[in-house]
DNA sequence: GAAGATTACACAAACGTTTGATCATAAGAA
DNA sequence: TTCTTATGATCAAACGTTTGTGTAATCTTC
């Protein structure tokens, strides 16, 4: 027979002592009002009775939670769980808990989640978005509660925004730049889901790049696909048949790149093709033809910058003059893989 | 100006209503005792004002929160990343939420989490002990309060505890067989430290496996490690030296054989050893002399069969008669890299 | 030694929800 | 008509904590 002994409650302790409850919170509190030695016989039985806040009862009756919601399309994926492991820590600094849900990249699902955690009422909320979602009312709906949202790494096409994000533009632009200067003349790139402003981003990238180099920029040459390892084949299929064939292919990341490459020795058609991509993965280390660079996006500082942004935006939360929309960008850089520096 | 709307509350809606605060409630959750007209017109009215239910008064109120903990040592790492996965999945289908924490492998910071965990009220905790953890009192403590607890991968030497752990002993006799079978004679292994279950049930297996076989068995040619890539070199070195040089090494890990090999490399004794190791990651796809097997822990049924552990337990909590302790067992296998398929 | 200030505590409301107990009204039975 | 019974709603307590306000008792100060 399990003695499940119910936590004490600060009420228990007040009994035991004789005192109010009252005066049980505010000693265990340290308040001026209470005198040292109530204070110290209360602290003292608290301990010998085990006493442990309600953090329940704490938040509900401070209005909050000191917890933050993290929504993430894969937990499983090495750059969401390094941006996650990042966001714990700095939670941890911070007291904060985190509460933790996942997409799997369905815009019902996440719909559900935000729902559920606005229940929770947490204090605000951290999010990278699922690829299919293109309503993001969902979203919008928490600023009505006052609870703030910051996008990473996923960000909505909205203006009225919080975010953090690499900066994908440099970093693209670099990454083709790399290729020209190695001669390449007819660069593909592989890129994501139209709808990700990460995608859009890159192509801007890539034709700013050819601009740049005054080349003229073939829309053919880049080829979508959904991040899968068929659509990457798909995709690289359109590539090869194109009658300007790549010697070069940017990829939407490393992955993508891997299933290329991977696409590519299957076929046999081991023409000599070039790869970067994007994430600089440590499976990059072990890749048997890695790409030859790939964009560091440092997953782990864009974690951080947003949970210091979302910190920063619920302490603040309360002050009368609208503070206007942080877009916080961190820089990318293209690494060599050989060496594992920035590129020249 | 942002307007704050502070979240509707079932007591405005009773006074738009000219109702009581009970009434609205009963009507909310369809109780029999509200006719259908009132019902509706709540349910109608609530709709309209946005009316979300606050969880922290629910639970509050009801002593249940809906949320388990789950402690990690390091989220970054695939095998918990993927483990954490499963289990937000079925805590999802579940009507669950999960608090997360990291250890990163301290005792101290666990134990604080352990606290603050039990301070949110958890209605159960999943959790893989740090390395470092050798005092579980901390663990013991949930018990007292009816929470009930479910070690995950990471198992502490106790007896009246629930665990989900993979049986590394077969996976680990098959690994040595199969060396063995290969004509391997002399064969290391570089384990982890010997704190962890998991070490000394690798040892077992290997023990084992030589019984078997009818041969000596020479402690030495058992290092351990603490599974960074320095540790890993030492023990590779401490191996090269041995008398009786190893032609296969079992490791603990995957990551403990790529910095095996690695180092190997990097020492250009490049002596044919071959390497089977524990986890059979993505990362062996791609790694350029990857270990010839690998000890699949199927983490993802591992996390799964944990959190399916723990939603029986905190079903059939307060049941009268001790239940007794499970012990869940999610069997290994050892699979060849090149086929990816069970070895023989 | 009385007015005022200070000290040390108690009282009670509030946070949002659930739920057992209660009560009013109208219908049905006698 | 009066007693009983359904029906449909209300009252109030409870969950554990914080905090503004009230209030004795003690200490100043002249």
């Amino acid at each position: 027979m399990k003695s499940l002994n119910k936590p004490v409650t600060i009420k228990e302790i007040a009994k035991t002592l004789g005192l109010s409850v009252s005066t049980v919170s505010r000693a265990l509190h340290e308040h001026p009002s209470i005198s040292v030695s109530t204070r110290l016989k209360v602290q003292q039985t608290a301990r010998a009775m085990d006493y442990e806040p309600d953090q329940r009862a704490i938040s509900f009756q401070k209005g909050k939670t000191n917890t933050i919601g993290v929504i993430l399309p894969e937990l499983a994926e090495t750059f969401f769980a390094t941006a996650l492991s990042s966001i714990e820590d700095m939670a941890y600094k911070n007291n904060y808990t985190i509460l933790l849900a996942q997409s799997h990249d369905v815009e019902e699902r996440e719909k559900l989640l935000v729902e559920k955690l606005k229940n929770h009422r947490i204090d605000g909320l951290i999010v990278s978005v699922a690829k299919t979602t293109t309503d993001f009312s969902h979203f919008e709906q928490l600023d009505k509660y006052g609870i703030p949202v910051v996008f990473f790494d996923r960000i909505p096409p909205l203006t009225a925004i919080h975010s953090v994000a690499s900066n994908i533009l440099t970093g693209s632009t670099a990454a083709v730049d790399f290729l020209l200067k190695r001669g390449h003349r007819s660069i593909g790139l592989i890129n994501g889901p139209k709808t990700l402003l990460a995608s859009r981003q890159r192509t801007e990238g890539y034709v700013k790049a050819l601009q740049k180099n005054r080349l003229k920029y073939d829309p053919s040459l880049i080829v979508d696909c959904d991040l899968t390892e068929e659509s990457t084949h798909a995709a690289l299929q359109t590539l090869l048949n194109h009658k300007r064939k790549p010697s070069a292919i940017v990829t939407f990341n490393d992955y993508v790149s891997a299933f290329a490459i991977r696409g590519l020795h299957r076929i046999k058609k081991s023409t000599a093709i070039e790869f970067v991509s994007y994430a600089n993965s440590p499976l990059l280390d072990f890749l048997e033809n890695p790409p030859i660079a790939s964009v560091e996006q440092f997953p782990g500082v864009q974690g951080q910058k947003a949970i210091e942004l979302l910190l920063n935006l619920i302490q603040t939360e309360h002050s009368p003059e609208p503070q206007g929309y942080y877009r916080i960008i961190v820089e990318s850089e293209l690494m060599c893989t050989s060496l594992n520096k920035k590129a020249p």
